[in-house]
DNA sequence: TAAGGTTTGCGACTATGGGGCGAAAACTGT
DNA sequence: ACAGTTTTCGCCCCATAGTCGCAAACCTTA
């Protein structure tokens, strides 16, 4: 699990790597921004999802100018690797240098965000490629979610909720050996959420049929 | 489940309803200038909550300027009833007027919010009294979610949460009779997450002993 | 004081969904 | 063939939520 950062040219925090971003275009939406401003580092096109953070206006948050940001939060796949300027590079979101202005606390809130909705909602789609083994999309999970994931159990709650189908292929097994696996893919490549965990449920029979 | 509007007095949308709020002061923090705009309206010291919601920045959001807009969720009591001035009103959030600008799609996702987040927090403690019953809990639980809400599931839920705690008093009982109910009240007034709603959980045993 | 109506409290049972574990299956390489 | 590795799958357990029904507690009226 990787951060795109690019290391500012001009002051303040020169030098500093920060979170890719820039100034907001006089009718602009702020998504298209984003996409713009980004669109300078990396392919856009392998954005799976953009999702839009929180907007920070705290007055001192810029040591010059008085400046609001509104922080988004973008996916790519895991098995792209888009080439890169010289200027910026992919970070272990574990162990990240000191970010200018307050965008520690924006990849905080990032993480954060992307946790839960790992949780309740099939994204994953994001981050996984076309079609994976599940051990591999354990993997994913777990370097996003921060502890380990038990593919048993990951793959037949992801089956339940009919986020997943498998495709009928299998890997061929690796170097190491081992039985091949089956791979699957996530039914739909957009945001869905996987209600069934408001917790105070409307009154009625159950949801899903076990098939 | 009411909200505050009050009718616009200047163009654009002269005469319609709209949600509170107004520009952003230099060097304002955007809670503070919420805080500010809404004590035009009511006495802000009875906010029991305030969240950000989103910020919208469709070019056409507004007719005449290109402006942007960040929406917040603000709460207060249900039987607190705050002096209004003449141009504002509480009006059914499941019956509202036409709505200035975007602010349909600001209230939905305001409910929205508000479902989800009082599935899985503790919010609540921002909707109810100080103390109260489970009925009437159950009330607000249900004109907030939508649907009905089972009274004893809901103090079930609430209490092994520890979310709620049992103040020892009860209320007299109504005018039609009836068993008078045991007084609860939120434990903390402030927002905590029930986590263990976290989906694919960290192995290892429980959480919650059952006491 | 007894009866009837109303609301709350609570325990028992059910349903659902997630977690853990271990054996079997399917490979590779020696 | 056999050992080592990885995946798959069935089985059982547990935590938590949903449903139901009866008992308890209160009022009013007879």
């Amino acid at each position: 699990m990787q951060t795109l950062l690019w290391q500012r040219a001009r002051e303040p925090f020169k030098g500093r790597w920060s979170l890719p971003g820039g100034y907001l275009a006089q009718h602009d939406t702020l998504e298209e921004s984003i996409r713009r401003h980004l669109a300078e580092k990396v392919d856009v096109r392998e954005l799976s999802y953009l999702e839009q953070l929180e907007t920070l206006s705290d007055p001192k948050r810029s040591p010059q100018e008085w400046q609001l940001a509104t922080a988004y939060l973008g996916l790519i796949p895991s098995d792209i690797d888009p080439e890169l300027p010289g200027d910026s590079d992919w970070h272990p979101v574990d162990d990240l240098p000191p970010l200018a202005f307050d965008h520690d606390s924006i990849v905080l809130a990032g993480r954060e965000r992307l946790r839960a909705k790992l949780s309740y909602t099939n994204l994953g789609f994001a981050l996984a490629p076309d079609e994976f083994t599940i051990s591999e999309l354990r993997d994913l999970y777990a370097a996003a979610l921060g502890h380990d994931v038990s593919a048993t159990n990951l793959q037949r709650v992801l089956l339940r909720r009919e986020v997943l189908e498998a495709t009928g292929r299998q890997r061929a097994s690796g170097p190491t050996g081992g039985r091949p696996g089956s791979l699957f893919r996530f039914r739909t490549p957009e945001l869905e959420i996987t209600d069934q965990f408001a917790v105070l449920r409307p009154p009625g029979p159950a949801r899903l049929p076990v098939a």
